[in-house]
DNA sequence: TTTCGCATAATTGTATACAATTATACTATG
DNA sequence: CATAGTATAATTGTATACAATTATGCGAAA
């Protein structure tokens, strides 16, 4: 999991961004490179540049002489988030259909089996983890850098919603069944098909979330 | 034009980022922190910077202790591209006529008046320069920060290829029709149309491209 | 008490210094 | 002549120093 081959500046990135995606550093909260860094235990050099890696993703807004704030992630950017994948994630699906490989589809019922295998222990984080991992391959297998590049950034953004959804255990389950019919449909190279159910897997998700309730979901 | 209120590395950013989408650096071209940085008589730090964000956005690839390449645009990248943004644009276009406010419908219509003048002259330039006015106001005005941040950057991404369909005389004024009309259709708040002519002008886009001949439009 | 002004502190922006890693060139050896 | 090994140079990675800008706190004046 841990990949070293990573340079200082990039593991304060990461960790910096899942600090943001996960909450621990609230929503218009000032980002100060030497607070950071101190706490990190790096110099202001590496801090910096991870915030301007940040703010071009759009989670720290930077005012110029100023400072560094997180940016909040509201409801209507996680609706709009869900909208615009709904729409990618069939084209990619049917990318995906024409070009994924062997390997990849090999990969794929190795995630859906393990997560039916962790849906009915309810073990939530192992999910994630493999949610991140199925829809990774997935976005790799469309052969496309720039829809990987999108959709994996969109999914990495929602991930805290996600934690939340797939702690119901009936939505682990469906959400796999999901899962399965999208890799059988792969393995059958059915374009059609293939970007039919990623599509609806996606409003499924939405679906389930109106269940749920928004406001248990994300505070803004 | 140039907005002031941006710091040295800002600028740096922009830069390196115009040299590669205009072609200035090369594709796998080695970009060094200290010839980019005498070349704008600037430090490395502000290079540096620059660099990584780049690499977040693909211009370029790192590689740790080695150095920084220019990830070339290849024709592959141009279609996937065209092909993500007539799905997104609809949506965005079909946002935009629920959301759009009086006064960006007035800046699009000003727009559209401006680029058939230049569009008549043959002033290339100028009509890039309003292509990519237009498609921002259309994307601010979808209202969602997302869908502004994707089809941005694709859409300035892509602004080599613009810049040569452009020139084209019969295309230039057959695209400006294609905004005029979508123009009408927001102003009509009409979010299915719009988002029905939003998408067909980015497959007429394509038609054009394939009519010129991918060989013209990218080397790779 | 409130508010303005100013000195001081804190923070960001940029340049430079030093360490670590990688590329290059030259020499010795087979 | 080819090649391995090594010293040197070049380049990146990180830390620090200094400059520029912004925030803070305190005292004086209304």
């Amino acid at each position: 999991m841990s990949e070293d081959n990573h340079s200082l500046g990039a593991r304060v990135f990461h960790i910096i961004r899942e600090n943001i995606l996960s909450g621990k550093y609230t929503a218009n909260e000032e980002l100060k490179e030497k607070s950071i860094g101190e706490e990190l235990g790096v110099s202001r050099t590496p801090v910096r540049e991870a915030l301007r890696q940040l703010e071009l993703e759009g989670l720290v807004s930077i005012i110029p002489n100023k400072g560094a704030y997180v940016v909040g992630i509201t409801k209507k950017d996680i609706r709009d988030i869900y909208e615009i994948r709904e729409r990618l994630e069939g084209l990619c699906a049917k990318w995906a259909a024409l070009y994924i490989t062997k390997e990849q589809l090999d990969e794929l019922e190795e995630i859906v089996f393990l997560a039916d295998f962790h849906a009915k222990k309810g073990n939530v984080g192992q999910l994630v983890e493999l949610d991140n991992k199925f829809h990774e391959t997935l976005y790799k297998a469309s052969g496309s850098k720039e829809m990987y590049h999108v959709l994996s950034d969109f999914h990495h953004y929602v991930q805290r919603v996600r934690k939340i959804t797939l702690t119901s255990e009936k939505r682990a389950a469906d959400s796999n069944k999901e899962h399965m019919m999208i890799v059988e449909a792969l393995k059958e190279h059915n374009a059609e098909l293939a970007e039919k159910l990623a599509s609806q897997h996606i409003l499924s998700t939405v679906e389930n979330m109106d269940r749920i309730g928004w406001d248990v979901l994300v505070s803004q």
